[in-house]
DNA sequence: TTTAATCCCTATTAATTTACTCGGTTATAA
DNA sequence: TTATAACCGAGTAAATTAATAGGGATTAAA
């Protein structure tokens, strides 16, 4: 129940570029600069990104990458669905066979659970928008704490 | 962001556990019968399950497992964590770390993200009662449908 | 006491997924 | 034309998952 990488670093990367928006087109180099990520690997994010229509690419010199909509409409959730694929904790088939039929009483109900839980998963990433994140990152950066050395609280076990 | 198969089939082993509540202890062996899970595999889910104290094992011939609770007083997400580990979309350090202090102002923002996914899960799962899932379960078993032989959606793609 | 049924524990393995790397191609500004 | 940067697809090492397997230990009934 973990996200992986592709989440994790996808949604930095969009989200540098977009505080970075000012300029005309970033380029991967950077942004995988930035974030400390592979060049190769971000490559392969950014298709994700591209291929869902979150980002667009500019070839070329001097080309890079740039967000295909305003920030206000980008949702983190469609971000991450992009990248991720559905949300869901579990495989749709799963959640979807049969309806009103179930072989198993048993997995017929837990059905019930799993959609609850992508429901509130989903409801909660497509109400953040990146817009938000934008003006959090920017407030971040101009001072704002920033010298505060607390260590990590103990975390459970 | 998927559940393994720990948390589905393990689900479904306590609801199991829950609905033949009424027999004294219910064998792991019949357990595994009914949910198609192997007995092994089994084994290895309840022993998480009875170490976080949500059943107890009967020992010697006859025996088998019960309820540590009522079901009204366990949660599925109870069930789940046990199961699973904790239900946070990123590892509990990458949350935690700083606070207040990030390296890198993006890294920073998404933990905000994070945040609020874990609290959306966890919200869902506290809420809803191994009770309720075995109402459920039992209304389900009882007539109510069950002829209905519709076809899987098509499932997005 | 014997036997059967059960819990209990650890180790090994096969399959799958993740997280990358690498090499090459295409397009465009300078 | 040349440098730059997006684009594309295959390949791979490491980690994780999903089991399998098997050997006790404990208890209840015969």
């Amino acid at each position: 129940m973990k996200l992986s990488t592709k989440g994790r670093y996808g949604l930095r990367a969009v989200l540098d570029l977009a505080v970075h928006a000012d300029e005309e087109a970033i380029a991967l180099s950077q942004i995988a600069e930035r974030q400390g990520i592979s060049m190769n690997y971000l490559e392969q994010l950014i298709a994700k990104l591209k291929k869902a229509g979150i980002v667009k690419g500019i070839r070329g010199a001097q080309g890079g990458y740039i967000l295909a909509a305003p920030a206000e409409e980008i949702s983190v959730g469609a971000i991450l669905r992009a990248l991720e694929g559905d949300l869901n904790p579990v495989d749709c088939s799963e959640v979807n066979q049969g309806d009103g039929m179930c072989s198993n009483s048993d997995s017929c109900v837990t059905k019930y659970v799993w959609k609850r839980i992508s429901d509130s998963i989903n409801d909660a990433v497509d109400t953040i928008k990146l817009s938000e994140l934008v003006a959090e990152s920017k407030r971040v950066q101009t001072g704002a704490g920033a010298t505060d050395t607390k260590v990590n609280k103990s975390c459970g076990k």
